[in-house]
DNA sequence: ATTTTTGTTGACCGATCGGTTTAATCATTT
DNA sequence: AAATGATTAAACCGATCGGTCAACAAAAAT
């Protein structure tokens, strides 16, 4: 008896999804999500209930479908140090694949509302400890094979890799040029190289 | 046959600057800085013209008495290692002291408008770039006085202390602890060790 | 003392903000 | 075909947005 609802609400969050990280939160108005989204005011209201709850689904989709996406692929690698300077590498080359240079959406966030907003800061740090959590295995795993030497202390390597990512998804968004930005990452990565020169 | 202003013009910059530096430009409105200023609107709009003049101005005063102030005075010690550890220090002990947790204006900016407002992103750009050359400045003298190894690529490097500082100033506004960014800067430093482990 | 110049004030502007409501619309069930 | 109930489009809401303006006030110039 009901009516199944006539637009795909994961492709309306999708590209809400787009507006949000292009723009940040406070910047996006709902005339711009209602057009991104094809969608019309009340149907939008009444599929998520506001601009804020519409931003936590664009969030925690970015979060899945980008951030944990990628990590996990890299991961199943099963080779550590492919791992880490794959990411590295994927995140520059979209970086500067992306003509808008809109950075990370979590990073955005996290500059724009990470004092207020309890729920919106969780996602933000959940993400970035998880991310952080991703180097420290490789390197743990990289150091349990000998891939990787084991006088390096992984905790701290793995915080200085996660800044680094930080830094060019900060700085790729158009202070850095792509070359600039793989030079960080390089030099970044000489710290869990085999010889030290 | 004027008549002198009846507030502190430089003052009035002062208070602005902190609800920007706080709140972001889109986000804060011309209430918050009327208040903040305890100017009535037309006097606001009569010295300055307009909310983003008075941004530039505000963001060009912190650049001036924040950014430049700091590193001019790390470089007056004429001791480049102990400016580079200097920055760092100040940096996260501003960080950590500040209880709004604000960051740098300038790269909260970044984030913020980099894409379009072209006079604001040369700002920063070029803000970002001369922490670079201060960085740079640091190595090159420290190699010609035998204080930082001359294997070291002083390019390079200076960017990736630049990135580093960068990632501090994010991730000190909520992610991570005093410890933490500690641990990260000195990673960095290491780069300029005189003995590689 | 009057004019000129400039700063201050507070009401006011249209536009837009996020959000609600209403009435018509439609697929489904009876 | 009638009844049902969610979906839709669009009018509408008060609040707030950034910005303007005319009336007024204070000091310098005349």
């Amino acid at each position: 008896m009901p009516w199944e609802k006539a637009f795909d609400e994961e492709a309306a969050v999708d590209c809400a999804m787009q507006v949000f990280w292009e723009k940040g939160y406070g910047n996006a108005s709902m005339a711009d999500l209602l057009a991104a989204t094809g969608v019309t005011r009340g149907s939008l209201y009444n599929a998520f209930g506001g601009k804020h709850q519409l931003f936590i689904r664009s969030l925690t989709k970015y979060d899945q479908e980008n951030r944990r996406q990628v990590l996990g692929e890299l991961e199943a690698l099963d080779d550590p140090r492919a791992a880490i300077s794959g990411l590295f590498d994927s995140v520059i080359a979209e970086t500067t694949e992306d003509k808008q240079r809109k950075g990370c959406f979590l990073i955005n966030t996290a500059l724009e509302i990470l004092q207020h907003e309890k729920d919106v800061s969780e996602l933000v740090t959940k993400g970035l400890r998880e991310t952080e959590g991703f180097f420290r295995r490789c390197i743990e795993v990289g150091q349990a094979r000998d891939e990787i030497p084991s006088h390096i202390n992984a905790e701290a390597t793995a915080k200085t890799f996660m800044a680094t990512l930080v830094a060019v998804r900060v700085l790729g968004r158009g202070v850095f040029s792509q070359d600039e930005l793989v030079t960080v990452a390089r030099q970044a990565t000489r710290l869990i190289e085999r010889e030290e020169p």
